[in-house]
DNA sequence: ACCTGAACACCGTTCAAGT
DNA sequence: ACCTGAACACCGTTCAAGT
């Protein structure tokens, strides 16, 4: 029956879901037994970099274990499956989104734009991340951070807490989106966009009419203006909900 | 170096990209080879049931010949591999997507909004598809045929061209990224949203005062209520690009 | 000529045997 | 007490041997 009905009652945490994330009380550090021969960090830091050079498909606890010159039993003493390694790997790359600096912008709009840019570019780092990336709302300790200092931020410059928590999370799924479709592991060649676009403007044109001419008329947009586009449709329609005005600045 | 550029030339395209699906002639039907003991379609539909009800993770090849009293080297026979079969399994989920009576809409506002919800319609009835689906622009025969359909309708009603195919676009990653974190199958219980809400609430008010302040104003907010938000951001967005007019409507 | 059992080289995970 | 080699039950894919 209900094969894929993770967090039931009872069962064990699902790595990564919400559940599994509150049952992890040190954010920070602290090796949970002991002194362990390998440090957590460590071997976090060595998955992503495989998962950057092999692909998120190609690699493997065999792969790790050799990088770290270890045995694949030993990864077992740090972490319960695979499963919870990448939740961490995912959780690391958020991590790398810099959003120390949000204090110094002067509108909500301005906010959403650099943290929606910012989470992109981490992403574009990160291309074969993207898929277990996606697999989940990222609540780790990082994603955690990054959520409640752009909420902080709005809050900051007088956008309601419900049009807060929304504009977050419709700007997140357009760039998780966005990531997903024009830079995940099957299109992530350095030219996918004009790849994708010959490709729309070889199609038989009796078949296909629109896509054709739209094709054709589209030819070589940037896919971050194309990322733009999409962000500032957003922006531009939370202004019908939320003070266009600046709050002013706190020393 | 270089391990994850699919596509390069030389080297054989991955299933399911743009090339990989330019190399396959037939749209629908003709058996590759001769006359097959099993049929294309009902070796996909029995895919996509037991992606469905196991999971995209444990699906496996000798799962789908077990359900199809066959054994796992008869499946090469109609496929290269099991990254072929996912792929077709993709282009299935979006030829359930009924899009037949777009004509009968008057405006390119309700076009979209009917075109974003019957997607995701689609998504929400196969959430273990949603991973596979992910990894891919969608460019096969069905794919083609709705981008083909919706670009035509928003043409018809007066929307410029590189408008129709980037409001497209920008609607589709966001379709794609709120499925994704939504009903992914790591959160594809019923009650995901108020999961994630009181895990939110149930956080330190110490250490995250926005995200638990927003989390007490937003209780149980429906899913779909938060869908239609972000829908109605980019629709609204887009009106400030094109006429808000409808087209005369044709007889 | 078409089909497929059985093998191949893997995989994530476990555990008894080592130090 | 801690670590890990070697095994377990799988996996996608191949191919020689069957009909």
């Amino acid at each position: 029956m209900a094969a894929a009905t993770p967090d039931a009652p009872g069962a064990a945490p699902v790595p990564g879901s919400p559940a599994w994330w509150a049952d992890r009380p040190e954010p920070r550090g602290a090796p949970r037994r002991g002194r362990p021969a390998l440090d957590t960090d460590h071997i976090i830091a060595t998955a992503l970099r495989l998962v950057d050079e092999h692909g998120a498909q190609a690699f493997s606890l065999r792969m790790l274990a050799d990088a770290l010159g270890s045995g694949t039993a030993t990864l077992y003493r740090h972490f319960a499956s695979k499963d919870e390694i990448l939740a961490h790997l995912v959780d690391r790359v958020l991590g790398e989104v810099d959003l120390s600096d949000l204090d110094a912008l002067a509108t909500w709009q301005e906010v959403l734009a650099a943290m929606a840019h910012r989470f992109y570019g981490a992403l574009r780092r990160h291309p074969n991340a993207v898929p277990p990336l996606m697999a989940q709302v990222p609540v780790g300790p990082n994603g955690l951070a990054q959520r409640e200092r752009v909420l902080h931020a709005l809050l900051d410059r007088g956008v309601p807490v419900g049009l807060a928590a929304r504009a977050f999370t419709a700007i997140g799924h357009y760039v998780i989106g966005f990531t997903a479709q024009q830079h995940g592991p099957t299109v992530a060649s350095p030219d996918a966009a004009p790849q994708l676009a010959s490709f729309y403007r070889r199609l038989d044109p009796t078949a296909y009419p629109a896509i054709t001419r739209a094709a054709a008329t589209l030819t070589s947009v940037p896919l971050i203006e194309e990322f733009r586009f999409g962000l500032d449709l957003l922006i531009t329609g939370l202004e019908r909900h939320a003070p266009r005005t600046p709050a002013p600045a706190g020393p």
